[in-house]
RNA sequence: GGGGAAUUAGCUCAUCUGGUAGAGCGCAAGCAUGGCAUGUUUGAGGUGGUCGGUUCGAGUCCGAUAUUCUCCA
């Protein structure tokens, strides 16, 4: 392994020290790998009757509160809420959680410590209305003892310890329980705070028991007890495994009620489990981390060692940050600082590359925009402190394929993929570093020189505008001497703060429930209207509007997924008629959009789909099927999906290409689809079918969508386009009538989008085309050959501007002639006052400077009527404007008047216009008074 | 969702407050060297993102829109 033997060797003679039971511990967790540990989780759970199952994608969809999943449970929100009903009982898995903000993670304290992470994964174990406290309490304590392994002299337990405002009791089930396996002053009792989830303001919620390893070795442990740094904030006192016992539920008014089904929720930090089990003091020793640390060390020829090298040594580097010193630590080459770089990097390149490989791109706003920021910090740190001056994150993604092709085969599936897109992104923000350097340089210098205080607004500037990172700006100032006023920066950034969250304010109120019923039906796939009841509804403010949210029992609307739009319709009754603006998903649970709630919502109404529009959103995203097909083909098995919408105008297609998609590709694909479309294929439509058995048959599925285990498959022609979808469709490829590509661009690196209309809009855009060519066409006195004609035509007015510029050469050239004879000479200077006829602006002007060019120690004043409208030309040769003798720039302001105009240029050149023809001989007049 | 910025030659970018659209690289041609790397001279290349407004005059000011960048949520 990596790191120093010494320490081992000190932990093993601790444990040795201890109990009996630990004495196989040491051994046998020796060459437990992560992959181990996690497996071993798994197994130990699918042999009590648990259904493993994958770790759903990490971006959230469908959840306007949440942009990626926070925890174990995020993914079973639903089950919870009761929006879908219970297909096992009993499940466990570990998830891929992320976490970047939040009081108790901020992204800028990632890497400094030790221990806290964006990504993670969560093991965990779920009971569903199974089983509860006593089950749930003897397995975690029979995994960790005598599976694992931990020293029970090590664990130290939590439980609830009541709340009077709430009037919930001391939660007397769960510690008798661990009576049975833990002595009685290891089982530490917890207030509110620590030991009652909830999982939001109302909703499912109940008391939680924590168990707690103390990692700390044995003479610390004897001078101080563990008891006391549990919940505490200890680095080596650690919270590993959460049981939470969901049995009440939260009303609006605040008041808890016990829940008819009572769930098991459960989170083991996987990072903190392998870190007791190997026996480490930070998570980031363990092999987890190491093999991307070790080749990011060797890479920058850094040694990682100096947190490990000083395991008691308190981490509070503060210090450090504000001067940006390095500390001198036990390895001469390592240091605190290249050490945080590491551990940054090493979290970092694990969120960006599994957020990229689950379909979220970086982007610059939402979710993309998280990752985008995610993935410079780590190329920040890497730049500032281990010398990485090009890019070197996207070399560490085979690196993690390989490590997690098991447990999450979907980034091995795609690591060049995600690979090339992070070293575009590396690119894309060497570029920005690049353009902010050379702002903050601009700034230096344009700083007055009686002070070293820079701007805090400035710095501001670069920071919101430009992008640059305040600590590099920071760094560089103190490089030369300088500091900036940070008090005027932080006000800067709480304005900035205050703007965004005034417009973002959004109020909703309490669901107000006519009828108790778990789920909604969908019916929209047979029908588009139905009898409809209002379960329940709410009313929703944001800044710029105000409507209201409705649910029913059963629905012919297609809620917004899968990047096909919701539907929108009306809700009638012999009383009066609703506009469904639209219809979304939260939660899956779906919502129809209203701006006006019924007068009486208790009443049935019948739900009806616009026909018209559902119509023309099937047949796009039939045609987005018939293209994906198709796209596969010409260009390549490497094609995936990375994003789709489908709306009634038209659809947009994005896949995983590396190169422009050539127009003769982009004919092959439209020639392929309206092939399939002339064959008027069928729709073979597969409902409730098992996962497994979409898969051998053969069906396309996407990387980062959650499947459930019974899904949908929708066929056109088994043998060319067969995927899982929950989309509607039409009943025959016929219905698209006609697919157009329009579109093929790029929108991320090796991403390309395509987009492509349908049915009426594509015969309406043929349609447009054909009567603008005929307008062309007779344009052209309907010549046979309109191409010929335009290129004609072109030439000719190529040809004829030239002729017009030679001519007015011309006219320039024998005016300059005779012009610059008629000057009058006085002592210092010759000057001219004359009035011309001249075809053009751009004539009159050459003139003027040909003979400034022409004439020595001159000033020329011409006036000339173009375009009926008066215009003076002033120039002034270059010695009588070093002599300051005359500013052409004022002149012209002063005989600008005498034609109703204003002007201005520079001291030796400038021009004026006015609307005043009379006006010219005024104006000759006073120039000549000024110049004679 | 809200704020800021950018869009000018094939590329990278200038053009201080409205008044003569430019540089470097690249491209083409000529010259220099036996040839090349190169040096040098000349030249081509622009509806200044799009649309509208203010003005005698807009790349520059104002508004809208598109795209991109960026910060906040």
């Amino acid at each position: 392994m990596f790191w120093p033997l010494y320490i081992q060797k000190s932990w093993v003679g601790s444990r040795f020290s201890s109990s009996k039971k630990t004495r196989t511990f040491v051994s046998y967790n020796c060459m437990m790998t992560a992959n181990e540990i996690r497996k071993i989780f798994l197994d130990f759970f699918a042999e009590k009757q648990h259904q493993i199952v994958p770790s759903a994608p990490i971006v959230v969809k469908n959840d306007p509160t949440l942009m990626f999943v926070n925890s174990g449970m995020a993914p079973f929100k639903d089950i919870f809420l009761g929006n879908s009903p219970i297909k096992y009982p009993r499940i466990a898995d570990s998830q891929k959680c992320l976490r970047v903000s939040g009081k108790h993670n901020d992204l800028e304290e990632v890497g400094i410590d030790t221990y806290h992470h964006t990504m993670f994964e969560m093991l965990g174990n779920w009971s569903f209305g199974d089983y509860f406290k006593k089950e749930a309490i003897a397995w975690s304590w029979e995994l960790l003892t005598e599976i694992y392994k931990i020293p029970v002299d090590r664990i130290y337990v939590t439980v609830f310890e009541g709340d009077i405002k709430d009037a919930l009791p001391f939660d007397i089930e769960s510690f008798s329980y661990w009576q049975q396996y833990v002595a009685e002053d290891r089982i530490l009792r917890g207030n509110k705070k620590d030991n009652f989830w909830e999982m939001g303001e109302q909703g499912p919620c109940g008391p939680c028991s924590e168990i707690h390893v103390d990692c700390r070795p044995d003479h610390e442990r004897l001078l101080i007890s563990g008891a006391s740094l549990v919940n505490n904030d200890d680095p080596q006192v650690i919270e590993i495994w959460n049981n939470v016992f969901m049995q009440y539920n939260r009303l609006a008014d605040g008041s808890l009620h016990p829940l008819p089904a009572q769930h098991v929720d459960t989170g083991m930090g996987f990072e903190r489990l392998v870190r007791v089990l190997q026996e480490k003091t930070s998570n980031y020793d363990t092999d987890i981390f190491q093999p991307i640390i070790q080749a990011v060390a060797q890479w920058s020829n850094t040694n990682y060692g100096s947190t490990l090298a000083a395991p008691e040594k308190n981490h509070d580097t503060s210090s450090m940050r504000e001067a940006g010193v390095v500390n001198n630590l036990p390895y001469a080459e390592s240091s605190e600082a290249t050490d945080i770089a590491m551990r940054v990097i090493a979290d970092h390149i694990r969120t960006i590359s599994f957020t990229i490989a689950d379909g979220q791109l970086p982007g610059n706003a939402k979710a993309g925009y998280v990752i985008r920021r995610i993935l410079r910090r780590a190329v920040r740190y890497g730049f500032q402190f281990l010398e990485f001056k090009k890019p070197f994150l996207y070399k560490l993604v085979p690196i993690l394929a390989t490590q997690f092709k098991e447990v999450f085969p979907e980034l091995k599936k795609q690591e060049e993929f995600v690979a090339k897109v992070i070293l575009e992104e590396e690119n894309s923000f060497l570029r920005t570093l690049e353009i902010g350097l050379r702002k903050l340089d601009e700034v230096i210098k344009n700083n007055p020189v009686n002070t070293t205080e820079i701007s805090g607004n400035i710095a501001f500037e670069l920071y919101d505008t430009f992008g640059f990172p305040l600590d590099l700006t920071q760094l560089i100032l103190r490089e030369r001497g300088l500091h900036l006023n940070q008090k005027e920066f932080d006000a800067a950034m709480d304005a900035q703060k205050n703007r965004a969250r005034n417009a973002t304010a959004i109020d909703t109120e309490d669901w107000i429930v006519l009828e108790e019923k778990a789920t909604t039906e969908f019916v929209g796939y047979d029908t588009l209207a139905c009898e409809v009841q209002i379960l329940k509804y709410r009313k929703v403010k944001t800044k710029s509007k105000e409507f209201y949210q409705l649910v029913f029992n059963t629905t012919p609307f297609y809620a917004e997924s899968g990047g096909q739009v919701g539907d929108t319709g009306t809700l009638v009754n012999a009383d009066e008629s609703i506009v469904i603006t639209d219809t979304k998903k939260e939660n899956n649970l779906p919502v129809h959009l209203t701006d006006q709630l019924p007068l009486n919502p208790a009443a049935s109404f019948t739900a009806r789909v616009d026909a018209s529009k559902r119509q023309a959103i099937s047949s796009n995203h039939s045609a987005t099927h018939l293209i994906h097909a198709a796209l596969k083909e010409v260009l390549g098995a490497h094609v995936n999906q990375k994003g789709s919408l489908v709306n009634d105008e038209y659809l947009r297609f994005d896949i995983s290409h590396f190169q422009k998609v050539s127009d003769e590709e982009i004919e092959r694909v439209e020639k392929m689809v309206s092939e399939k479309i002339r064959e008027n294929i069928a729709l073979e439509e597969l409902r409730n079918i098992p996962l497994e058995e979409a898969r051998q048959m053969g069906a396309t599925a996407l990387f980062g969508e959650k499947y459930g285990d019974q899904v949908r498959v929708i066929i056109f022609d088994k043998n060319y386009s067969m995927e899982l979808c929950g989309g509607t469709h039409v009943p025959a490829t016929g219905q698209i009538g006609l697919c157009k590509i329009i579109a093929e661009t790029a929108v991320a690196a090796g991403v390309r989008r395509i987009e492509a209309i349908t049915s009426q809009n594509a015969i309406r855009y043929f349609e447009e085309k054909a009567k603008a060519f005929d307008e062309v066409k007779s344009n052209l006195n309907n010549s046979k050959d309109v191409l010929k004609a335009i290129t004609d035509l072109k030439e000719e007015n190529a040809s004829l501007k030239k002729k017009i510029e030679k001519y007015e050469n011309e006219i320039v050239a024998s005016h300059l002639n005779t012009l610059k004879d008629n000057y009058t000479s006085k002592e210092n200077y010759n000057y001219l006052v004359q009035q011309v006829t001249m075809p053009s602006v751009d004539a009159f002007k050459n003139l003027t400077l040909g003979l400034k060019q022409q004439v020595d120690t001159s000033v020329t004043i011409l006036i000339s009527v173009i375009d009926h409208k008066p215009m003076i030309n002033i120039a002034v040769s270059d010695s009588l404007v070093s002599s300051k003798t005359f500013h052409a720039g004022n002149l012209i302001k002063e005989l600008a008047l005498f034609i109703k105009g204003g002007g201005g240029g520079q001291p030796g050149y400038a021009s004026a216009g006015g609307n005043e023809v009379k006006g010219i001989d005024a104006a000759l007049i006073k120039a000549l008074e000024i110049l004679s």
